[in-house]
RNA sequence: GAGAUUGUAGCUCAGUCGGUUAGAGCGUCAGAUUGUGGUCCUGAAGGUCGCGGGUUCGAUUCUCGUCAGUCUCCCCA
Protein backbone atom coordinates (compact mmCIF):
# COMPACT_ATOMS: atom_id res chain seq x y z
CA UNK A 1 0.00 0.00 0.00
CA UNK A 2 1.54 3.84 -1.09
CA UNK A 3 1.22 5.98 1.59
CA UNK A 4 0.58 9.78 1.20
CA UNK A 5 3.51 11.69 3.40
CA UNK A 6 0.84 13.91 5.45
CA UNK A 7 1.77 17.93 5.60
CA UNK A 8 0.45 20.43 6.15
CA UNK A 9 -0.38 23.43 3.94
CA UNK A 10 3.22 26.13 3.94
CA UNK A 11 1.53 28.85 6.09
CA UNK A 12 -1.19 27.04 7.67
CA UNK A 13 -1.02 24.97 11.43
CA UNK A 14 -3.38 22.31 13.20
CA UNK A 15 -4.16 23.55 16.50
CA UNK A 16 -4.25 20.52 18.94
CA UNK A 17 -6.23 20.78 22.70
CA UNK A 18 -3.17 22.64 24.13
CA UNK A 19 -3.59 25.51 21.99
CA UNK A 20 -7.38 25.42 21.04
CA UNK A 21 -8.26 25.62 24.84
CA UNK A 22 -6.05 28.76 24.94
CA UNK A 23 -7.65 30.32 21.39
CA UNK A 24 -11.23 29.76 22.57
CA UNK A 25 -10.64 31.74 25.73
CA UNK A 26 -9.18 34.78 23.66
CA UNK A 27 -12.22 34.40 21.17
CA UNK A 28 -14.61 34.50 24.26
CA UNK A 29 -12.85 37.42 25.79
CA UNK A 30 -13.28 39.39 22.48
CA UNK A 31 -16.99 38.11 21.91
CA UNK A 32 -17.96 39.39 25.22
CA UNK A 33 -16.23 42.77 25.27
CA UNK A 34 -17.54 43.06 21.39
CA UNK A 35 -21.06 42.27 22.58
CA UNK A 36 -20.75 44.57 25.48
CA UNK A 37 -20.47 47.49 23.70
CA UNK A 38 -23.07 46.21 21.55
CA UNK A 39 -21.76 44.77 18.24
CA UNK A 40 -23.67 42.14 16.66
CA UNK A 41 -22.51 38.58 14.98
CA UNK A 42 -22.10 37.66 11.48
CA UNK A 43 -20.55 35.79 9.37
CA UNK A 44 -19.51 35.95 5.37
CA UNK A 45 -18.79 33.30 3.04
CA UNK A 46 -14.64 32.23 2.93
CA UNK A 47 -15.09 32.52 -1.18
CA UNK A 48 -15.54 35.76 -2.52
CA UNK A 49 -15.65 36.69 -6.70
CA UNK A 50 -12.56 38.40 -7.10
CA UNK A 51 -13.77 41.47 -8.44
CA UNK A 52 -15.55 42.27 -4.95
CA UNK A 53 -11.86 41.79 -2.85
CA UNK A 54 -9.87 43.10 -6.05
CA UNK A 55 -8.45 47.06 -6.40
CA UNK A 56 -9.18 47.54 -3.09
CA UNK A 57 -6.37 47.19 -0.73
CA UNK A 58 -3.67 48.38 -2.89
CA UNK A 59 -0.92 46.97 -5.57
CA UNK A 60 1.08 45.07 -3.18
CA UNK A 61 -1.68 43.85 -0.93
CA UNK A 62 -3.91 42.65 -4.26
CA UNK A 63 -1.23 40.23 -5.73
CA UNK A 64 -1.40 38.43 -2.28
CA UNK A 65 -5.18 37.35 -2.71
CA UNK A 66 -5.45 34.10 -3.07
CA UNK A 67 -7.03 33.48 -6.29
CA UNK A 68 -8.97 29.74 -7.29
CA UNK A 69 -8.82 28.67 -10.22
CA UNK A 70 -12.49 28.60 -10.43
CA UNK A 71 -13.41 30.38 -14.10
CA UNK A 72 -10.13 32.29 -14.33
CA UNK A 73 -9.93 35.28 -16.42
CA UNK A 74 -13.74 36.07 -16.02
CA UNK A 75 -15.93 38.04 -13.98
CA UNK A 76 -16.78 35.15 -11.62
CA UNK A 77 -13.64 34.44 -11.12
CA UNK A 78 -13.46 33.27 -7.45
CA UNK A 79 -10.66 34.49 -4.24
CA UNK A 80 -10.76 33.50 -0.59
CA UNK A 81 -11.49 36.54 1.28
CA UNK A 82 -7.84 38.32 2.15
CA UNK A 83 -9.97 40.46 5.18
CA UNK A 84 -13.14 40.78 6.61
CA UNK A 85 -13.55 44.72 5.98
CA UNK A 86 -14.17 43.98 2.27
CA UNK A 87 -17.03 41.53 2.44
CA UNK A 88 -18.04 43.28 5.29
CA UNK A 89 -18.72 46.62 3.13
CA UNK A 90 -19.77 43.97 0.25
CA UNK A 91 -22.70 42.87 2.93
CA UNK A 92 -23.59 46.35 3.70
CA UNK A 93 -24.10 47.57 -0.07
CA UNK A 94 -26.44 44.37 -0.39
CA UNK A 95 -28.42 45.50 2.70
CA UNK A 96 -29.90 49.20 2.69
CA UNK A 97 -32.23 48.47 4.63
CA UNK A 98 -29.86 47.71 8.45
CA UNK A 99 -30.51 50.37 10.97
CA UNK A 100 -27.93 52.67 11.29
CA UNK A 101 -25.60 53.19 12.89
CA UNK A 102 -24.92 49.17 12.25
CA UNK A 103 -22.01 47.50 14.51
CA UNK A 104 -21.14 44.02 14.00
CA UNK A 105 -18.00 41.81 14.60
CA UNK A 106 -17.02 38.86 12.93
CA UNK A 107 -14.65 36.08 13.53
CA UNK A 108 -13.11 34.43 10.49
CA UNK A 109 -9.89 32.91 8.84
CA UNK A 110 -8.50 34.64 6.09
CA UNK A 111 -5.82 33.93 3.69
CA UNK A 112 -2.92 35.53 2.13
CA UNK A 113 -0.78 34.33 -0.36
CA UNK A 114 2.64 35.75 1.01
CA UNK A 115 5.98 33.93 2.87
CA UNK A 116 5.01 32.71 5.94
CA UNK A 117 7.08 34.05 9.20
CA UNK A 118 5.88 32.35 12.08
CA UNK A 119 8.11 33.98 14.72
CA UNK A 120 6.98 37.11 13.66
CA UNK A 121 3.45 35.84 13.46
CA UNK A 122 3.10 35.28 9.92
CA UNK A 123 0.82 33.05 8.13
CA UNK A 124 -0.72 32.23 5.38
CA UNK A 125 -4.28 31.50 7.00
CA UNK A 126 -4.88 33.24 10.17
CA UNK A 127 -8.16 34.40 11.86
CA UNK A 128 -9.09 38.35 12.16
CA UNK A 129 -11.62 39.04 14.68
CA UNK A 130 -13.23 42.49 13.33
CA UNK A 131 -15.67 45.36 14.74
CA UNK A 132 -16.99 47.55 12.23
CA UNK A 133 -19.47 50.02 12.30
CA UNK A 134 -21.01 52.46 9.66
CA UNK A 135 -23.49 55.07 9.12
CA UNK A 136 -22.17 57.23 11.66
CA UNK A 137 -18.97 59.94 11.06
CA UNK A 138 -18.71 60.39 15.00
CA UNK A 139 -15.41 59.86 16.53
CA UNK A 140 -16.83 58.69 19.07
CA UNK A 141 -17.13 55.51 16.95
CA UNK A 142 -13.57 55.60 16.15
CA UNK A 143 -12.80 56.13 20.14
CA UNK A 144 -14.54 53.24 20.79
CA UNK A 145 -12.51 51.04 18.36
CA UNK A 146 -9.49 51.84 20.38
CA UNK A 147 -11.20 51.41 23.58
CA UNK A 148 -12.36 47.61 22.91
CA UNK A 149 -8.96 46.85 21.83
CA UNK A 150 -7.54 48.50 24.86
CA UNK A 151 -9.95 46.07 27.37
CA UNK A 152 -9.45 43.04 25.42
CA UNK A 153 -5.38 43.39 25.52
CA UNK A 154 -5.76 44.16 29.28
CA UNK A 155 -8.06 41.29 30.03
CA UNK A 156 -5.89 39.19 28.36
CA UNK A 157 -2.86 40.64 30.67
CA UNK A 158 -1.11 42.61 28.22
CA UNK A 159 0.97 45.27 30.04
CA UNK A 160 3.70 46.64 27.32
CA UNK A 161 1.19 47.38 24.40
CA UNK A 162 0.79 50.82 22.75
CA UNK A 163 -2.35 52.02 20.64
CA UNK A 164 -0.76 54.17 17.60
CA UNK A 165 -3.14 56.65 17.09
CA UNK A 166 -2.47 58.91 13.31
CA UNK A 167 -4.96 60.23 10.98
CA UNK A 168 -4.44 59.85 6.51
CA UNK A 169 -5.95 63.67 6.79
CA UNK A 170 -2.56 64.65 8.31
CA UNK A 171 -0.70 62.06 6.26
CA UNK A 172 -2.03 64.01 3.04
CA UNK A 173 -1.60 67.33 4.74
CA UNK A 174 2.05 66.75 5.37
CA UNK A 175 2.81 65.64 1.57
CA UNK A 176 0.34 68.93 1.09
CA UNK A 177 2.79 71.08 2.97
CA UNK A 178 5.75 69.01 1.25
CA UNK A 179 5.11 70.15 -2.01
CA UNK A 180 3.97 66.97 -3.45
CA UNK A 181 1.52 65.93 -5.53
CA UNK A 182 -1.53 64.30 -3.65
CA UNK A 183 -1.04 60.74 -5.57
CA UNK A 184 2.59 60.58 -3.60
CA UNK A 185 0.76 60.14 -0.54
CA UNK A 186 0.76 56.35 -0.57
CA UNK A 187 4.56 55.95 -1.76
CA UNK A 188 5.59 58.63 1.27
CA UNK A 189 3.68 56.86 3.67
CA UNK A 190 4.99 53.59 2.76
CA UNK A 191 8.14 54.92 3.96
CA UNK A 192 7.56 56.86 6.67
CA UNK A 193 5.73 53.92 7.95
CA UNK A 194 9.16 52.21 8.54
CA UNK A 195 10.34 55.25 10.94
CA UNK A 196 9.68 52.59 14.50
CA UNK A 197 12.14 50.37 12.29
CA UNK A 198 15.04 52.13 11.12
CA UNK A 199 16.16 55.67 11.72
CA UNK A 200 15.51 58.60 9.41
CA UNK A 201 18.44 58.96 7.56
CA UNK A 202 17.54 55.63 6.18
CA UNK A 203 14.25 56.82 5.58
CA UNK A 204 15.57 59.36 3.66
CA UNK A 205 17.32 57.36 1.15
CA UNK A 206 14.69 55.59 0.22
CA UNK A 207 12.54 58.73 -0.49
CA UNK A 208 15.60 60.05 -2.80
CA UNK A 209 15.61 56.93 -4.30
CA UNK A 210 11.85 57.28 -5.10
CA UNK A 211 13.21 60.33 -6.63
CA UNK A 212 10.96 63.17 -4.82
CA UNK A 213 12.61 66.72 -4.86
CA UNK A 214 15.45 67.52 -1.78
CA UNK A 215 13.06 70.17 -0.95
CA UNK A 216 10.29 68.27 -0.11
CA UNK A 217 12.41 65.34 1.84
CA UNK A 218 13.66 68.16 3.57
CA UNK A 219 10.31 69.57 4.62
CA UNK A 220 9.29 65.73 5.29
CA UNK A 221 12.32 65.19 8.02
CA UNK A 222 11.54 68.22 9.94
CA UNK A 223 8.18 67.41 10.41
CA UNK A 224 9.30 63.55 11.38
CA UNK A 225 12.46 63.90 13.13
CA UNK A 226 11.09 66.67 16.05
CA UNK A 227 8.98 64.10 17.53
CA UNK A 228 6.02 66.85 17.53
CA UNK A 229 3.54 66.85 19.33
CA UNK A 230 -0.11 67.40 18.30
CA UNK A 231 -0.19 71.10 19.36
CA UNK A 232 3.05 71.88 17.65
CA UNK A 233 2.30 70.26 15.07
CA UNK A 234 -1.01 72.36 14.56
CA UNK A 235 1.12 75.65 14.57
CA UNK A 236 3.82 74.34 11.85
CA UNK A 237 0.56 72.87 9.66
CA UNK A 238 -2.03 76.11 10.33
CA UNK A 239 -2.02 77.05 6.74
CA UNK A 240 -3.14 73.45 6.19
CA UNK A 241 -6.76 72.94 6.45
CA UNK A 242 -6.95 69.16 5.53
CA UNK A 243 -4.31 68.49 8.46
CA UNK A 244 -5.99 70.58 10.55
CA UNK A 245 -9.65 68.29 10.15
CA UNK A 246 -6.99 65.58 11.15
CA UNK A 247 -5.99 66.74 14.35
CA UNK A 248 -8.88 67.90 15.65
CA UNK A 249 -10.35 64.60 14.77
CA UNK A 250 -7.45 63.05 16.96
CA UNK A 251 -8.10 65.32 19.74
CA UNK A 252 -11.83 64.79 19.68
CA UNK A 253 -10.83 60.62 19.95
CA UNK A 254 -8.43 61.56 22.75
CA UNK A 255 -11.38 63.46 24.67
CA UNK A 256 -13.81 60.10 24.16
CA UNK A 257 -11.32 58.10 25.59
CA UNK A 258 -10.25 60.13 28.35
CA UNK A 259 -13.73 59.98 29.05
CA UNK A 260 -14.25 56.35 28.62
CA UNK A 261 -11.27 55.58 30.93
CA UNK A 262 -8.36 54.28 28.79
CA UNK A 263 -5.25 54.42 30.58
CA UNK A 264 -3.25 57.14 28.51
CA UNK A 265 -0.58 54.91 28.99
CA UNK A 266 -1.67 52.94 26.30
CA UNK A 267 -2.21 54.71 23.68
CA UNK A 268 -0.27 57.62 21.74
CA UNK A 269 -0.48 60.00 18.66
CA UNK A 270 2.21 58.58 16.41
CA UNK A 271 2.71 60.69 13.02
CA UNK A 272 5.06 57.92 11.63
CA UNK A 273 1.94 55.76 11.65
CA UNK A 274 0.81 55.06 8.04
CA UNK A 275 -0.47 51.28 7.19
CA UNK A 276 -0.71 50.51 3.69
CA UNK A 277 -4.26 49.18 2.52
CA UNK A 278 -5.48 51.86 0.32
CA UNK A 279 -9.12 52.22 1.44
CA UNK A 280 -7.92 54.31 4.98
CA UNK A 281 -9.53 58.13 4.94
CA UNK A 282 -9.33 59.17 8.37
CA UNK A 283 -8.16 58.46 11.86
CA UNK A 284 -6.05 54.97 12.15
CA UNK A 285 -4.86 52.79 14.68
CA UNK A 286 -2.20 49.79 15.31
CA UNK A 287 -0.87 47.87 18.15
CA UNK A 288 2.37 47.14 18.88
CA UNK A 289 4.03 45.55 22.13
CA UNK A 290 7.09 47.27 23.59
CA UNK A 291 8.66 44.22 24.18
CA UNK A 292 8.18 42.23 20.85
CA UNK A 293 9.39 44.93 18.64
CA UNK A 294 9.79 41.52 15.94
CA UNK A 295 6.04 40.94 15.93
CA UNK A 296 3.98 42.26 13.24
CA UNK A 297 1.29 44.61 14.42
CA UNK A 298 -1.43 43.14 17.08
CA UNK A 299 -3.96 45.30 15.92
CA UNK A 300 -5.52 47.26 13.17
CA UNK A 301 -8.04 49.28 11.39
CA UNK A 302 -9.18 53.00 10.37
CA UNK A 303 -11.69 55.07 9.27
CA UNK A 304 -12.74 54.00 5.69
CA UNK A 305 -15.56 56.74 4.45
CA UNK A 306 -15.42 55.85 0.91
CA UNK A 307 -15.06 51.62 0.36
CA UNK A 308 -18.81 50.82 0.99
CA UNK A 309 -19.07 53.85 -2.28
CA UNK A 310 -17.22 51.68 -4.61
CA UNK A 311 -19.99 49.18 -4.12
CA UNK A 312 -22.89 51.36 -4.01
CA UNK A 313 -21.68 54.73 -5.61
CA UNK A 314 -23.08 56.26 -2.52
CA UNK A 315 -20.53 57.20 0.09
CA UNK A 316 -21.00 55.35 3.63
CA UNK A 317 -19.13 56.50 6.39
CA UNK A 318 -17.43 53.59 8.36
CA UNK A 319 -14.50 52.19 10.88
CA UNK A 320 -13.42 49.71 12.24
CA UNK A 321 -10.34 47.28 13.45
CA UNK A 322 -9.04 44.11 13.37
CA UNK A 323 -7.41 41.99 16.87
CA UNK A 324 -5.28 39.55 14.94
CA UNK A 325 -5.63 36.27 16.68
CA UNK A 326 -3.12 34.42 15.30
CA UNK A 327 -0.77 37.90 16.63
CA UNK A 328 -2.06 37.66 20.01
CA UNK A 329 -1.80 34.06 20.87
CA UNK A 330 1.94 33.75 19.22
CA UNK A 331 2.69 36.85 21.37
CA UNK A 332 1.04 35.44 24.68
CA UNK A 333 2.89 32.27 23.57
CA UNK A 334 6.24 33.90 23.51
CA UNK A 335 5.64 36.41 26.79
CA UNK A 336 5.31 32.96 29.15
CA UNK A 337 1.24 33.72 29.02
CA UNK A 338 -0.20 30.38 28.70
CA UNK A 339 -0.35 28.12 31.38
CA UNK A 340 0.15 25.20 30.27
CA UNK A 341 -3.53 23.07 29.88
CA UNK A 342 -4.25 19.92 27.52
CA UNK A 343 -8.09 19.30 28.92
CA UNK A 344 -10.91 21.57 30.60
CA UNK A 345 -11.48 18.03 32.53
CA UNK A 346 -12.20 18.50 36.33
CA UNK A 347 -12.38 15.21 37.49
CA UNK A 348 -11.79 11.35 36.15
CA UNK A 349 -14.08 9.20 37.74
CA UNK A 350 -12.18 5.69 37.91
CA UNK A 351 -13.52 2.19 37.34
CA UNK A 352 -12.72 -0.65 39.04
CA UNK A 353 -14.69 -3.46 37.64
CA UNK A 354 -17.62 -4.19 35.04
CA UNK A 355 -20.18 -4.59 37.46
CA UNK A 356 -19.35 -1.12 39.32
CA UNK A 357 -19.45 0.32 36.22
CA UNK A 358 -22.62 1.84 36.91
CA UNK A 359 -21.76 3.51 40.06
CA UNK A 360 -19.08 5.40 38.32
CA UNK A 361 -21.38 6.72 35.62
CA UNK A 362 -24.29 7.28 38.04
CA UNK A 363 -21.50 9.28 40.03
CA UNK A 364 -20.21 10.91 36.77
CA UNK A 365 -23.93 11.91 35.98
CA UNK A 366 -24.57 13.71 39.41
CA UNK A 367 -21.09 15.63 39.13
CA UNK A 368 -22.07 16.63 35.47
CA UNK A 369 -25.99 17.66 37.18
CA UNK A 370 -23.62 20.24 39.20
CA UNK A 371 -21.77 21.42 36.14
CA UNK A 372 -18.48 19.86 36.46
CA UNK A 373 -16.31 18.81 33.41
CA UNK A 374 -16.13 14.86 33.83
CA UNK A 375 -14.70 12.19 32.85
CA UNK A 376 -15.29 8.18 33.49
CA UNK A 377 -12.37 6.03 32.28
CA UNK A 378 -13.81 3.91 29.81
CA UNK A 379 -12.44 0.34 30.82
CA UNK A 380 -11.73 -1.49 34.34
CA UNK A 381 -8.33 -1.11 33.95
CA UNK A 382 -5.77 -0.62 37.11
CA UNK A 383 -6.00 2.22 39.11
CA UNK A 384 -2.38 2.52 38.52
CA UNK A 385 -3.22 3.50 35.20
CA UNK A 386 -6.16 5.14 35.38
CA UNK A 387 -4.21 7.57 37.74
CA UNK A 388 -1.76 7.96 35.00
CA UNK A 389 -4.51 8.87 32.54
CA UNK A 390 -5.22 11.57 34.38
CA UNK A 391 -1.85 12.86 35.51
CA UNK A 392 -0.65 12.89 32.29
CA UNK A 393 -3.77 14.62 30.86
CA UNK A 394 -3.92 17.46 33.78
CA UNK A 395 -7.04 16.41 35.48
CA UNK A 396 -6.58 18.09 38.51
CA UNK A 397 -9.26 15.45 40.69
CA UNK A 398 -9.60 11.92 41.23
CA UNK A 399 -13.39 10.50 42.05
CA UNK A 400 -12.68 6.56 42.95
CA UNK A 401 -15.58 4.68 44.03
CA UNK A 402 -15.29 0.72 45.08
CA UNK A 403 -16.39 -1.78 47.26
CA UNK A 404 -15.99 0.34 50.27
CA UNK A 405 -17.23 3.89 49.53
CA UNK A 406 -20.00 1.74 47.58
CA UNK A 407 -21.24 0.55 50.90
CA UNK A 408 -21.18 3.98 52.55
CA UNK A 409 -22.84 5.45 49.66
CA UNK A 410 -19.82 8.22 49.57
CA UNK A 411 -16.86 8.54 47.06
CA UNK A 412 -13.59 9.23 47.58
CA UNK A 413 -12.00 12.35 46.11
CA UNK A 414 -8.52 13.11 45.34
CA UNK A 415 -6.53 15.98 44.58
CA UNK A 416 -3.60 15.26 42.36
CA UNK A 417 -1.96 18.65 42.63
CA UNK A 418 -1.52 17.96 46.35
CA UNK A 419 -2.15 14.64 46.98
CA UNK A 420 -4.58 14.93 49.22
CA UNK A 421 -7.63 12.25 49.63
CA UNK A 422 -10.66 11.83 51.50
CA UNK A 423 -13.71 9.85 51.47
CA UNK A 424 -16.91 12.20 51.14
CA UNK A 425 -20.38 12.40 50.23
CA UNK A 426 -21.57 13.93 46.78
CA UNK A 427 -22.12 17.39 48.24
CA UNK A 428 -18.99 17.82 49.78
CA UNK A 429 -17.40 16.33 46.88
CA UNK A 430 -18.93 19.07 45.08
CA UNK A 431 -17.57 21.70 47.20
CA UNK A 432 -14.68 20.16 47.18
CA UNK A 433 -13.86 19.83 43.27
CA UNK A 434 -15.49 23.92 43.21
CA UNK A 435 -13.10 25.05 45.59
CA UNK A 436 -15.07 26.22 48.20
CA UNK A 437 -13.88 23.79 50.90
CA UNK A 438 -10.42 22.30 51.16
CA UNK A 439 -10.12 18.61 51.68
CA UNK A 440 -8.97 17.81 55.44
CA UNK A 441 -7.10 15.15 56.49
C1' G B 1 9.36 38.39 -5.25
C1' A B 2 15.21 39.17 -3.18
C1' G B 3 18.92 37.30 0.24
C1' A B 4 20.93 34.08 4.37
C1' U B 5 20.91 29.53 6.90
C1' U B 6 19.63 24.53 8.32
C1' G B 7 17.92 19.29 7.06
C1' U B 8 20.48 12.62 11.68
C1' A B 9 14.61 8.79 16.29
C1' G B 10 7.93 11.63 17.75
C1' C B 11 10.85 16.29 19.98
C1' U B 12 15.84 18.83 21.17
C1' C B 13 20.51 17.77 19.45
C1' A B 14 25.49 14.85 19.50
C1' G B 15 28.59 12.11 16.00
C1' U B 16 31.36 9.76 11.95
C1' C B 17 39.22 13.69 10.04
C1' G B 18 34.94 8.74 4.35
C1' G B 19 35.32 2.36 6.88
C1' U B 20 31.75 -3.41 9.95
C1' U B 21 25.63 -3.49 14.25
C1' A B 22 24.67 5.70 13.95
C1' G B 23 24.26 7.76 19.89
C1' A B 24 22.19 10.82 24.25
C1' G B 25 18.32 13.42 26.79
C1' C B 26 13.12 14.08 26.71
C1' G B 27 8.74 11.59 25.09
C1' U B 28 6.07 6.75 24.11
C1' C B 29 5.11 1.64 25.73
C1' A B 30 5.98 -2.32 29.32
C1' G B 31 7.71 -4.13 34.24
C1' A B 32 8.81 -3.47 40.18
C1' U B 33 2.85 -9.97 42.50
C1' U B 34 -3.41 -7.10 41.20
C1' G B 35 -7.46 0.28 45.63
C1' U B 36 -3.36 5.34 44.06
C1' G B 37 -0.35 9.25 39.63
C1' G B 38 3.55 12.88 39.41
C1' U B 39 10.18 11.11 41.77
C1' C B 40 13.59 6.90 41.25
C1' C B 41 15.02 2.03 39.03
C1' U B 42 14.83 -1.86 34.90
C1' G B 43 13.64 -3.03 29.96
C1' A B 44 11.56 -2.36 24.94
C1' A B 45 9.96 -0.18 20.50
C1' G B 46 11.49 3.70 17.17
C1' G B 47 16.26 6.13 12.04
C1' U B 48 16.62 3.97 3.68
C1' C B 49 21.24 10.11 8.59
C1' G B 50 15.49 15.17 3.47
C1' C B 51 15.50 13.28 -1.87
C1' G B 52 18.42 12.45 -6.60
C1' G B 53 23.04 12.31 -9.29
C1' G B 54 28.64 12.50 -9.00
C1' U B 55 33.65 11.26 -6.85
C1' U B 56 35.33 6.61 -4.31
C1' C B 57 36.77 -0.27 -3.30
C1' G B 58 33.20 2.05 0.11
C1' A B 59 29.18 8.18 1.30
C1' U B 60 25.03 9.71 6.61
C1' U B 61 30.07 12.23 6.23
C1' C B 62 33.09 15.20 0.25
C1' U B 63 30.63 17.54 -4.26
C1' C B 64 26.58 19.21 -7.51
C1' G B 65 21.47 19.59 -8.00
C1' U B 66 16.64 19.45 -5.92
C1' C B 67 12.93 19.74 -2.24
C1' A B 68 11.52 21.28 2.61
C1' G B 69 11.93 24.10 7.11
C1' U B 70 13.69 28.62 9.53
C1' C B 71 15.34 33.78 9.57
C1' U B 72 15.94 38.88 7.30
C1' C B 73 13.87 42.35 3.61
C1' C B 74 9.14 43.84 1.24
C1' C B 75 4.17 44.11 3.25
C1' C B 76 0.65 43.11 6.86
C1' A B 77 -3.18 40.61 11.53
Amino acid sequence: MSKIKPRVFKGARDFLPEQMLHRERITDVMRKVFKKYGFSPIETPAIEYLDVLAGKYGEDADRLIYKLDYKPGTKDQAALHYDLTVPFSRVVAMNPDLTLPFKRYQIQPVWRADRPQPHQGRFREFYQCDIDAVGSKSMLIDAEMVAIAYEVLKTLGFTTFVIKINNRKILNGITQYAGLDSNMTQEVCRSIDKLDKMPWEEVEKELVEKQLPDAAIQKLGDLLTKNLSLESLAETLKNNSLAQEGISEINEIFGFLNELGVDSQHYTFDLSLARGLDYYTGPIFETKLKDQAHMGSLTGGGRYDQLIGMFTGKEMPAVGTTLGLDRIFTAMQQLGMLEPVKTSTKVLVAVFSKEEMKYSLQLASQLRTNQIATEVYPEPEKLKKQFAYADKKGIQFMAILGQTEIAENKLTIKDLSTGQQKMLDIQEAVKVINGEIGIEI
